[in-house]
DNA sequence: CAGTGGTCTAGACCACGAG
DNA sequence: TCGTGGTCTAGACCACTGC
């Protein structure tokens, strides 16, 4: 029976951690209620959901209703990304931004995407080529859709100054999202851009936002050779 | 002046993202004290700094002590990945898995790693090759560094029965860990294992763990062509 | 049905950090 | 220095769900 020194919320998690590390509650096992923990550490029940409740966040443990809260069995790891929009990305780096508009024109959408970017039969989306740099080094290359009926300001802008990666950030928040993480192997177009050889195996992202059921954007972002994406868990 | 139905936090909270995204309240700009909306949504000042908590976890506002709290001018897409053990991801899209361990020896850690695996000058540590399928098809290659130190049973273990990725999950928490991902260009052997072609562009994850300041293991995942990693956000 | 977590309240004190 | 968010308390009611 440890003590432990403060009853904030985030010793008693760390006291929860340390049974849960030193298997004294083993994967599987029910763990006491709220309230006897609250009594035990000699702090208020609230205080002890907090923890709990941070632990059950991050997949330590399961809590249901009634049947209590259990050591997670197969604690997934779970990790959050931080994407940036690459201009704070690449300043973040230290290096100097900037992009390049290598293409704009109005399009019907393209067939493989009206399964998931569902925009009114026959309209037309802008679509955009644009090349970022850091340091005068390609750093990634972006194609995009962007459904005017969502955005119709759009249409007038010319995405030079400003890329639409961060026009749109400020301009159409969305409401949810899909992302998707994937390699692909460098196109021939893509390799020149990007100052590499053809089929070099690059980090790629898909991102399609709505806000509510109106699609806003499908952008596919394709990194320089070597990029990671890191994260801690 | 819109009323909400229900002092949830939920509710109190859907009501703040409506005005940022309704732009009530511009990007950069100061919104009301914890304590003026509790008095506007006619709840305590604790269920409005729930609402206010979770907007500032996904990145919305920005939160500071005395300096108030703003939208955030370039809201970061954060996403969170589950990264389960590699069984479970398996199962969960419905196919049978198996695994098969291809290589299983103790050899001093490789130059490369001694940066960010610091065990003992000379210390051995188990170095494992595991394949894994999906319905007999290759899944994902797997190459591992385990430490003896910190986990001194894995020296008798043989890992064909279970993975060593699931039995460090159950054997060993760790406390952090360092996750990145990145597009990698298959080797022959990795090629051939994973029934690709040589070169083929392979998504991959690196993984390192420790618990405190001792790391328990360095493991890189490379998934078979065409895997996709995706999450909501 | 009844036990357990989920949440809300009203009030209080505290720590940080901008001005 | 002092306004603001961060947290803790003691108590209450509620919602879900396993038994």
């Amino acid at each position: 029976m440890s003590l432990i020194e403060t009853n904030s919320w985030t010793g008693i998690r760390a006291e929860l951690l340390r049974r849960i590390h030193d298997r004294e509650w083993q994967p599987g096992e029910q763990i006491p209620h709220e309230a006897d923990l609250a009594e035990e550490f000699g702090c208020a029940r609230t205080t002890v959901n907090r923890a709990l409740r941070d632990l059950a966040d991050s997949g330590l443990v399961i809590r249901k209703r009634k049947a209590g809260t259990r050591v997670a069995l197969n604690p997934p790891q779970r990790a959050t990304l931080t994407i940036p929009i690459i201009r704070e990305e690449v300043e973040g780096l230290g290096l100097d931004y900037r992009h390049s508009l290598l293409e704009r024109d109005l399009r019907p959408l393209p067939a493989v995407l009206h399964g998931a970017f569902k925009v009114s039969l026959g309209a037309e989306v802008l679509f955009l080529k644009t090349l970022h740099f850091a340091d005068d080094r390609p750093f990634v290359y972006e194609e995009r859709y962007i459904n005017l009926e969502a955005v119709p300001d759009a249409r007038n802008r010319a995405f030079e100054t400003m890329s639409a990666n961060e026009w749109l950030v400020q301009t159409a928040p969305y409401t949810h999202g899909d992302l998707s993480l994937f390699a692909v192997n460098a196109a021939e177009d893509v390799a020149e851009l990007l100052d590499t050889a053809k089929d070099t195996a690059l980090f790629a992202i898909e991102r399609i936002t709505w806000t509510g059921v109106m699609p806003i954007t499908h952008v596919r972002l394709v990194y320089a050779p070597g990029y990671r994406m890191r994260t801690v868990i």
